[in-house]
DNA sequence: AAAATAGTTCGTATTTTTGCGAACAACGAA
DNA sequence: TTCGTTGTTCGCAAAAATACGAACTATTTT
């Protein structure tokens, strides 16, 4: 068995892609690259879905890297987190070739 | 609970995130990327990874769209679907520079 | 016809993901 | 202090993903 066949650039990459792997998570991505930020009260409130399920595909989405949360109470605040999303966007660029 | 709120792309681009959300399935897609196509046993060869679990990421890279086999006995050749790769590219791309 | 080659499919096990409701924590407002 | 708001965490269940080896299929070679 051969080592580290896989670059640390293609674990990052299938890291990212599976944080994106779901339709909700997509939503809330493309949602806060239009507007930067948003409550997670918003976002209930759009999707079909339990709270502490969008609270789940958002704690994905922290551990992933792609977002932060910010407390301003009593809502949390969620950014994109610029610097992981610009690493994203240049593996995804560099990936596709575009 | 409201209608459809998730687009078709964002269901698309969910698809096929998912299939790229594994190291070995990138690799996979970037070395076609490079070199067009492929063997299943030249890739057996370089992942350390039994051959039936690589088919079966081929298989899910098959099935999201991004690859077709095609039989060139007794090998099967893997090469891109070359549309259904444009069309993720350009969904990563919408996606990323908004 | 028998053996070798290339891959897939099957059966199985383990882990991860997805999803929900209920319970909980933190804070601001009454 | 008690109440309401916001969101997370817990406990659970069902489904999907990951991985392996063994068995199988199909073709080519000997």
């Amino acid at each position: 068995m051969k080592v580290q066949i896989i670059s640390d650039e293609q674990q990052k990459m299938a890291r990212y892609a599976k944080a994106l792997g779901h339709p909700v998570r997509v939503y809330v991505m493309q949602l806060l690259g239009s507007q930067h930020c948003c409550y997670s009260g918003d976002l209930s409130e759009e999707l079909p879905i339990a709270k502490s399920t969008l609270s789940q595909h958002l704690k994905e989405l922290k551990d992933a890297g792609l977002l932060q949360g910010e407390i301003e109470a009593p809502r949390i605040k969620y950014c994109v987190n610029k610097e992981n999303w610009a690493e994203a966007q240049q593996l995804f660029k560099g990936f596709f070739k575009i």
